[in-house]
DNA sequence: TCTAAAGTGGAGTGATCACTCCGTTACAAA
DNA sequence: TTTGTAACGGAGTGATCACTCCACTTTAGA
């Protein structure tokens, strides 16, 4: 009944398997092949089946990693003292992120990762609730808008196509129009 | 020298496959087997290679039939009489019907339909673009907004993923977001 | 140090696809 | 009507994947 304790090299290669996931993902969308996710974290191709017994739980886990870490920031800027500031932080953080990498709705489409994003469960839609509320006592974001809508832009706006050459010039004159639609009214 | 006559059942295929592939796509996305679209046509797989040499154009060739009648839609608009109101309407019936349709940034990541795009080429950007102009000068969006940064938008907003139950609620949201940051200030 | 069990790697398996090939069919022009 | 040819259909081909299986290795605990 006594579990054993897990295996040092097991808990090694895990983490191994998920940073290299994330960064083939990202490079070159989640159609890659897992023996090439494998091949990067520099193991076999069974290992990361252990791990992860589907793709798509790969491809979800990355996510929910990715999800996790954003939630850990948007923590951290809770605690800080700017309160009218800290949205549009995290939120040009997301898109600085989030930018040209295909991968994301990729990983929407192909998992069920709705429930990451569900508050009063995860860390990451709370957090980004008590960003809002404070944003919005301070009447810097319109007082209608909701987290659930605030997700959904950034989703939206990470998948924004590269039209011309400039992409990332592109991406921020988007990012500003869809600021202003969200800021107050005088 | 002189070229014979185009075949009529060549013609019908070919517009069977094109109607039959977009339904396909749209309903089920762009991974479905060339197989399917073939059955949904009700032609042999071989006509639908006869006629798109590839999948990949088989793909671009259905998004550039979609942009194409939607350069007609803001082609009617433009002819309309109330010029503050057209765009509205364009942008709106653009939202409409990428609804939930996954198809779309999948077709712009697997073609390369930029040049559709492209002003002073194609039929959608160029009517799209007086539909702009007009409004910016009747002031009813902000003057610093270009096609460009349209079209990325629409394409942004219609992958507003399904977050909860009412996603059709969700989208129009986020839509009047971004409408209001696209709207000239007083 | 010893050993039972957990973990590893990678060849192999079956399924799925995009695409080809060619015998048959249907059309346009004469 | 006849005929040359463009178009058709669909079985077949080769490549690619996700996933399995198991002989071997490494680790935790005694």
């Amino acid at each position: 009944m006594a579990a054993r304790a897990p295996r040092a090299d097991a808990l090694r290669n895990r983490s191994r398997v998920l940073a290299a996931a994330e960064q083939v993902f990202v490079a070159r969308g989640t159609a890659v092949s897992t023996e090439e996710v494998a091949r990067a974290a520099g193991v076999g191709i069974g290992t990361v089946f252990r791990h992860f017994p589907t793709k798509a739980a790969l491809i979800e886990a990355v996510f929910r990693e990715r999800l996790r870490r954003f939630g850990e920031e948007a923590d951290q800027l809770v605690q800080a003292d700017d309160p009218s500031q800290a949205i549009w932080v995290f939120l040009n953080r997301v898109a600085e992120v989030a930018a040209g990498k295909q991968a994301w709705a990729d990983a929407f489409a192909a998992t069920n990762v709705r429930d990451a994003l569900t508050p009063a469960r995860e860390q990451l839609p709370l957090a980004l609730g008590t960003l809002l509320e404070r944003a919005q006592q301070q009447g810097a974001i319109r007082p209608d808008v909701t987290v659930g809508e605030l997700v959904a832009l950034m989703l939206a706006v990470s998948r924004v196509p590269e039209l011309d050459a400039d992409g990332a010039a592109l991406r921020a004159r988007v990012l500003a129009i869809v600021f202003d639609g969200l800021r107050a009214r005088a």
